[in-house]
RNA sequence: CGGGGCGUAGCGUAGCCCGGUUCAUCGCGCCUGCUUUGGGAGCAGGAGGUCGCAGGUUCGAAUCCUGCCGCCCCGACCA
């Protein structure tokens, strides 16, 4: 492709709205322009990209039996009702004004609604269906350029099987198929489990990338593979030691200590000898939440132990219920139900809030002190921690969710009716399991983990080209045709060239330009090696450069790219 | 949907507090000509703006007020 004829906007400068590195260098790299919040069009090199990793997942889609698709993005609404999702989804899904239309969130009903009455014996099982098509989703807040938007690419498959244990074989499959696509597309991902999966279920996986950008916060341990979410996320922490003898309780005054660092300042104690006090409103009645020292209140977990809605009380509860305000709440006299974290358990010689402001309680004995405590795990896991399986260190971060695998179960053969006869003759709900891979996710994900600041570092296999090949003087005859050639004969050997061809850029432009755009070979022509019959190679990833004799070039091109 | 920020030429920006002879600034990009050609060129000339939109205050509004729209960030939500 000839830059000087192609539509391919670079910019020099970072768009205002870009923050994270794969939006600004999409942008930058005139891949992708926005049309409207959490709605972006590919220019050509984007959509080279996007055709790539679109690829890559058909072919290992493909390995595993996978048939592909291509269903409406415009559904009608009733489909949608016979699995009661229209509800389900509410506000996220996209409705048509004048037709009673739904725009496909994703696609299981209509997967369903083909398979229903066709799959009708054990014999038509199982079944491998995947579509790559755009979803719809009505995202309250679009984000970080293309990682969430309210139209995106989506690969989604959906197996078919007579039994869970056939379903056990489409799920490993896909678990299989899925590490390949992201091994082939270099990425570095890990994956939360389905003992750790906040959404339940009779088994999932989610396929994580770390980054800054990622809306999801997990704990990982390099060393084993341990990941979980941080809302389900454990970890191996020392609980506070029961001292051997319990000093009686006494009331402290604590001018305007509030916080627990401010109180161990104050008294010269550890954290760990601080029972935090935290108040939740749980379907209308408070509970105390003792955390110890700074340990923070993971409220998913606590809404696990005490179901029902859970929130913390607003600042004017907290006086009626506890008779203080925030930073003197503690357990001695707090009037209802009181669960501490079990770190804290059985601990004595704690200091707590007295419930009367600006006093703390020393010397509370749980064990002796309060009445009907309950102990639970509550608290948020902290990188440093250590790994609740083999005792690493945990690390705790953002992370981008790329893709996800999950047994659904009959949940949908169920309310849509897709059932089959077994061999005896007995009719069963079809067992489904649905896959789904964020196309443009796999793009973003890539360019944050392989960029400089200089620009995008692509591997051949994602690049939307193989070469940059930079003409440093379109006005110079010689330059011309020895570039003219060297596009001719690597295009005629298949290889993918991005010819900057462009007669009025200054040679530095080109330059900022090819690293921006981050091919993975540059050949560079100039009039001064030409004149010993030489171009310069240079490797974006490492910076190498050498030089090449032009009857060389084309094997010493290959070899690189081959290696 | 809550909180915060922003909206001035294709991109990045100054001016806004304190309204008026700097009033629409500057850099990049764009067009024309000449020069230049190994890390985002030089000179000369030029085009490009409803200052997000709509009201209001005022003799006068990019600037102050109200409403709306759009975008970004944090949070909530997320099959």
């Amino acid at each position: 492709m000839r830059l000087s004829k192609s539509f391919v906007p670079t910019l020099k400068e970072v768009p205002n709205d870009a923050v994270v590195a794969s939006h600004v260098y999409m942008l930058r790299a005139g891949m992708i322009r926005m049309l409207s919040a959490g709605i972006y069009s590919f220019l050509p090199l984007g959509y080279r990209v996007i055709k790539k990793v679109s690829q890559i997942i058909r072919e290992e889609m493909d390995a595993i039996g996978g048939q592909e698709f291509h269903l409406p993005g415009l559904n009608p609404r009733e489909i949608w009702e016979e699995s009661n999702r229209v509800e389900a989804f509410g506000d996220t899904m996209f409705h048509v004004k004048n037709r009673d239309y739904i725009l496909a969130p994703t696609h299981e009903e209509i997967m369903t609604f083909h398979a229903r009455n066709v799959l009708k014996s054990y014999k038509d099982l199982p079944q491998i269906w995947y579509q790559i098509q755009t979803k719809f989703r009505n995202e309250a807040r679009p984000r970080s350029g293309v990682i969430r938007g309210r139209q995106f690419l989506m690969k989604d498959s959906y197996s078919f099987d007579a039994t869970w244990q056939e379903l056990d074989k489409s799920y490993k499959l896909h678990d299989e198929a899925y590490r390949k696509i992201f091994d082939r597309c270099d990425l570095k991902y890990f994956v939360v489990g389905a003992s750790s999966g906040a959404m339940g279920g009779t088994g999932s996986e989610e396929f994580m990338v770390k980054s800054d950008a990622g809306e999801d916060t997990v704990a990982h341990c390099d060393k084993c593979g341990y990941a979980a979410n941080v809302e389900v996320a454990q970890s191996k922490i020392q609980q506070k030691n029961r001292a051997e003898k319990s000093l009686d309780l006494k009331e402290i005054s604590t001018p305007n200590v509030k916080s627990i660092d401010e109180l161990c300042a104050f008294l010269k104690i550890d954290e760990t000898e601080c029972a935090k006090s935290r108040v939740y409103i749980n379907d209308d009645k408070p509970v105390l939440i003792l955390m110890c020292g700074n340990d923070e209140v993971n409220e998913t977990k606590l809404e696990k132990v005490l179901g029902g809605k859970i929130r913390p009380a607003h600042t004017d509860e907290l006086k009626e219920i506890t008779g203080a305000d925030a930073g003197s709440i503690g357990p001695i006299n707090f009037r209802g139900r009181i669960i501490a974290d079990n770190r804290l358990h059985d601990a004595n010689n704690l200091y707590s809030g007295a419930n009367k402001n600006d006093f703390h309680i020393g010397g509370i004995d749980l064990k002796r002190d309060v009445k009907n405590l309950e102990y639970a795990d509550l608290r948020i896991v902290r990188s440093g921690e250590s790994c609740p399986t083999c005792g690493g260190k945990l690390e705790v971060f953002s992370a981008i969710e790329l893709g996800h695998i999950f047994k659904l179960g009959t949940k949908y053969s169920d309310s849509m009716g897709a059932n089959f006869l077994d061999e005896s003759g007995k009719e069963n709900p079809i067992i489904m399991g649905s896959y789904g891979i964020g196309v443009e996710r796999v793009m973003a994900c890539y360019i944050e983990q392989h960029h400089d600041d200089n620009g995008i570092v692509w591997d051949k296999t994602l690049a939307p080209f193989q070469i940059s090949l930079i003409s440093l003087n379109m006005k110079k005859q010689e330059v011309i045709d020895a570039s003219e050639k060297i596009y001719s004969d690597l295009t005629a050997s298949g290889l993918e060239v991005l010819f900057d061809d462009r007669v009025d850029a200054q040679a530095g432009f080109k330059f900022k330009d090819a690293d921006l755009l981050g091919m993975p070979i540059q050949i560079i022509v100039g009039d001064k090696k030409l004149k010993e019959n030489k171009v310069e190679v240079k490797i974006r990833k490492t910076n190498e450069r050498f030089d090449s004799n032009l009857s060389e070039l084309s094997g010493k091109v290959t070899e690189i790219l081959n290696r």
